[in-house]
RNA sequence: GCACCCGUAGCUCAGCUGGAUAGAGCGUCGGCUUGCGGAGCCGAAGGUCGUAGGUUCGAAUCCUGUCGGGUGUACCA
């Protein structure tokens, strides 16, 4: 129906002035109409003429071209045209669903990228929940999307690691891991990342005996060492990290198809900086191979260090490559912090000298901070950073007290919306009594909202009627909300194409509200009206489900 | 120093490909109420959109300066 309208009036400026214009419609306030255009405003300026006189000529226009599906049109200042449906029209666009506009592309996300060894913090927990939602989005517009993550199995923070795992196990025993109790294991792991990290900092001589096992882990990888005695230490503890992941993946309701390790990737970065350094994209500087982005107003960043081995640059270089053996994809999407903004842009600058198509496809998001709101405690046994874990758990402690119900469901369900339904990009300051509040723009509201209308659905005897298009006429508050409900297939367009999945949090609140003033005041069971009304609530319903499955949230038929 | 991001009601945020009286939620104050799940509905108070300029018929939205906060700036990720 929009496109339809849009072709109208760009037919009418055709028309009636000769001009090409590219409309946009938008959605006013109810109070104005369903859809509103600026193209007088956009006209006057090339005819030199009072928008106001033009709105009218092309209202009067398109009164006629348009009589079958708008029942009014005006013009307001200072030359805005409204168009309001007729009921029938408004009905039939409830039939929209969101464009296919991916149809047969190949998408790859990445997303959470935890490092093995180290623990998941609040950050992994926002990256894999919008990741997550981002890929729905690309799924949702018809593309194949394959989600991925990226960790770094080798690199520093391992070899810090390891040396403290080495020095609890008393060298290389491998034997010794069954100490180590199968639930304590992911706890376990995190306590030697923070003991290497801090005898790292403060010990020269630590320093260079990690700096000596870091080369030891990468000669593991290359040599393909299964049976060393620190090999086998090295493949049991990193086989723990990512059985610590899935378990939290699961909870969280997230899926992989694939783990990018960074072992996996830095030879392929390795191999394809060297061979871009004979032909000068990278170059020697200080014993390093870097990438010079200071004339490009970048930074300069080192690719391969002066040990002869790949930074993070260089993997992300094979990640990306090897994305592509994998995948050969139209798009890929990665999204991480936003402390590596900067960074992203040198390593894709890089790429685009030699692979810039791999360049271009690739769109790099980033978020901000996850921030507890002032007051908030956490029984954490480290203060300083917030585990994923922590999350949950301050999360489920303020659902029991609101709810006094330990409910799995809500509580995953409140930490994802409070985390989507802000704009991508700044901080998050999480307060989780909010967002388990059942009061306000909430997860559990919504899931709230569904259950209800399932409840009204339940009670409907002789069943839901299946849905109705053909209605003579709406009431108000019926319009109202079918008017709204028509929304949802533009908004997740719109939600695709910025890929910012919190347009659909914002909408899916303003129907639930609408759906409420509705509900309000109109009876639906028992009602005369109550076929057209059990139609309403079936299709409400089916809109916060998808979505709320967008989000990656879940329905509850009951609460 | 330089680069990037951010400054909208008491608090947390929408709105930012320029357009109609700047919207929500929480909190505050007042009303509805035996209800098809009231976990709701109706209403009020509360904003020089950090600030100063510029572009424009029109700026929260674009540009420039400035102030404030955050992040990044070579062998970590």
């Amino acid at each position: 129906m929009k496109e339809l309208l849009e072709q109208k009036v760009a037919e009418a400026c055709k028309e009636l002035f000769d001009i090409e214009v590219k409309v946009e419609l938008t959605r006013p306030e109810e109070q104005f109409g369903d859809y509103a255009t600026n193209a007088a405003l956009q006209l006057s300026k090339q005819l030199q003429k009072n928008p106001r006189e033009i709105g009218e000529a092309l209202a009067e226009y398109l009164r006629e071209s348009l009589a079958a599906s708008v029942s009014d049109i005006t013009v307001a200042e200072p030359g805005f045209i409204n168009l309001k449906l007729n009921d029938q029209a408004l009905r039939e666009s409830l039939k929209a669903t969101p464009a296919k506009s991916l149809e047969g592309k190949t998408a790859v996300a990445e997303y959470s990228d935890p490092n093995p060894f180290k623990v998941l913090h609040a950050g992994h927990l926002y990256t894999s929940i919008v990741g997550d939602a981002i890929a729905n989005l690309l799924e949702t517009a018809g593309a194949t999307v394959r989600r991925v993550n990226f960790g770094g199995d080798v690199g520093l923070h391992v070899a810090k690691s390891m040396w403290a795992i080495l020095k609890f196990l008393g060298g290389e025993q491998p034997e010794k891991l069954a100490e180590v109790a199968e639930n304590e294991r992911s706890d376990w792991l995190s306590d030697r990342y923070v003991e290497g990290n801090k005898a790292y900092e403060t010990d020269d001589h630590t320093k260079q005996a990690i700096t000596e096992l870091n080369k030891r882990i990468y000669q593991i990888h290359d040599d393909n060492d299964h049976e060393s005695p620190i090999a086998q230490i090295y493949w049991t503890t990193r086989g723990w990290s990512y059985k610590y992941f899935d378990d939290f993946y699961a909870r969280i309701g997230v899926e992989f198809e694939k783990y990018y390790p960074e072992s996996q990737t830095a030879p392929i970065g390795l191999e394809t900086v060297n061979e871009q350094l004979a032909k000068g994209v990278y170059k020697v500087s200080e014993g390093a191979i870097v990438f010079d982005g200071e004339k490009d107003g970048l930074h300069t960043r080192v690719f391969i260090n002066s040990e002869g081995l790949p930074t993070y640059e260089a993997k992300d270089v094979g990640l990306i490559i090897a994305k592509w053996q994998d995948y050969h994809f139209d798009r890929s999407i990665v999204i991480t912090g936003n402390e590596i903004a900067q960074y992203m842009k040198v390593v894709l600058r890089s790429i685009e000298h030699f692979r810039p198509e791999l360049a271009q496809a690739t769109t790099h998001l980033t978020h901000g901070m996850v921030k507890l709101a002032g007051g908030v405690k956490m029984s954490s046994r480290k203060g300083n950073i917030i585990r994923a874990i922590d999350v949950l758990n301050v999360t489920g402690s303020a659902n029991k007290h609101q709810t006094g119900q330990d409910n799995e469901i809500t509580v995953i369900g409140a930490v994802k919306y409070a985390f989507l339904k802000q704009r991508l990009g700044g901080d998050i300051i999480y307060d989780p009594e909010e967002s388990v509040s059942l009061e306000g723009n909430s997860g559990p509201y919504l899931q709230y909202a569904y259950a209800r209308a399932q409840s009204i659905l339940m009670k409907a005897e002789g069943g839901v009627p299946a849905e109705i298009y053909n209605v003579d006429s709406l009431e108000a508050g019926e319009r109202s909300l079918v008017r709204k409900m028509t929304e949802y297939a533009e908004v997740v367009n719109k939600a695709v194409t910025e890929l910012m999945p919190h347009h659909i949090c914002t909408y899916l609140y303003e129907l639930a509200q609408t759906f409420n003033r509705f509900y309000e005041h109109n009876r639906v069971i028992g009602d005369a009206r109550q076929t057209v009304r059990l139609s309403l609530v079936q299709q409400y319903a089916e809109i916060l489900q998808a979505g709320l499955g967008i989000l990656g949230i879940a329905a509850p038929d009951k609460m």
